[in-house]
DNA sequence: AAATAAATATGATTTTCGTCATTTTTTAGC
DNA sequence: GCTAAAAAATGACGAAAATCATATTTATTT
């Protein structure tokens, strides 16, 4: 059975189609420097899909056939390890696209995407978003920016896993998804989190009551907000 | 004082000077798809340099002006973590560009470079690279399958960081460097050793003794021969 | 070649964190 | 609303790996 929630996405229009001209990706995304006539074209082009929660974009190894551009929600990017474990390399939010890595490699899906919410998602087949990044210079150099940026972000991600301990990693891994959920709380279940900061649940969970215990954080079930976040800050040790 | 084969490496003109026609980085590397007009133009542009063992290319935090093409020997690229304890990100090796994610994020560098050895490694100007790329599709195409296979490769780093036992990422980052290294032994300082695998010197040079008592590995002072990858390879876990 | 410095090695100890077992709470299904 | 299942929480324990102290070997300098 879905939920009231789900039905009601789902039956409402707006979620199902939404104008390019007014998505996020736009506003701080790749998409930036998309003018009149190849908006037109990106339009036409896109397929807009509605994710209920914990549903499947792709998975490891399979073929990729385009891009995704989020267009309400947020969807987590992970590997798995030896033992299935997931770790969560990435989570994506309204504006950001998914999958362009794969478009270039010419290999398959070295890594997994799920949606954490509802979500809106637009789809981009690879030929038409290749031809795209052809005829578009601001496009390309868009994304060898993010390209780079993500590159950079990684090798903080890297240093941090492995000099710092785990409850440096949590503080730091809060602070990363405050600023991708904004103002709302955090909502992730106590797995999910772990999979992000690399720690088992367990862990995580008795490093989250220090944390309330500390007084920077508001813990409801599924919800985390941050109530201090400069001490947050020192005990990310950043 | 600079050692002899320093000495004989800076008199050898061949080292300042070598053809990028016979670059190993137009064998397996970005530079595959250049032609004879394009690579006369990249010959008169870039500039060799020689750089003798533990010499900087570039530090954290400095301006980006131009792509390092490695024409022979070894570069870390690393990054320092709070206490200043290195975590080195990557090895470069002959044929490989260094620092070309800083040309288009538009940022200074996040990371450093430093030879690990004596190394001959030419310059490319910044708006000499990025009119090449402008130009060059197949070159543009190759750089996007660069950063892309970087990006993968990171997540594999992180996973494994995150999920693995220091013995298992000692085993694996002795996978890696086999590759890097070749034909000859690995040659790489423990410390150096242990800021790619992540974990502490001490930690590092005792793992190493088993994995010589376990009879995969030979130990010279600065030099590791893996003499059972197989075995290594099972270690690993992977 | 001796002296100093740097790198490597080893031992003892402590801390962090993962694992396993179990309980409590929350969510989802009927 | 009750039941089953899943998620979250807590406790006890042990293994892995960091830290600190110190010794030994190798490199560098004079």
């Amino acid at each position: 059975m879905i939920s009231f929630d789900s039905m009601k996405s789902m039956l409402d229009e707006s979620y199902k189609h939404v104008a390019c001209s007014s998505c996020k990706s736009r506003g701080h995304g790749l998409f930036n420097g998309i003018s009149g006539a190849e908006l037109d074209t990106l339009e036409a082009q896109r397929a807009c899909n509605f994710y209920k929660k914990t549903q499947s974009l792709f998975v490891e190894g399979s073929t990729p056939r385009g891009v995704y551009c989020v267009n309400h929600g947020k969807v987590k990017v992970f590997k798995r390890g030896e033992e299935g474990k997931e770790q969560i390399i990435h989570i994506a939010k309204a504006g950001d696209l998914i999958g362009f890595r794969a478009m270039f490699s010419g290999e398959l899906y070295k890594v997994a995407a799920e949606s954490l919410e509802d979500s809106n998602i637009c789809f981009i087949a690879k030929e038409d978003f290749l031809n795209m990044i052809e005829f578009n210079p601001a496009l390309r150099n868009g994304i060898f920016k993010e390209l780079s940026k993500e590159l950079s972000d990684r090798a903080d991600f890297i240093t941090n896993m492995a000099q710092k301990s785990v409850r440096e990693r949590l503080a730091f891994s809060l602070l990363i998804l405050m600023d991708i959920y904004g103002e709302d709380p955090i909502n992730l279940s106590r797995e999910d989190l772990a999979n992000f900061v690399g720690t088992a649940t367990e862990t995580l969970i008795r490093l989250l009551k220090e944390f309330k215990e500390d007084g920077c954080l508001e813990i409801e079930v599924r919800k985390l907000r941050v109530i201090d976040k400069t001490k947050l800050i020192s005990l990310a040790g950043n």
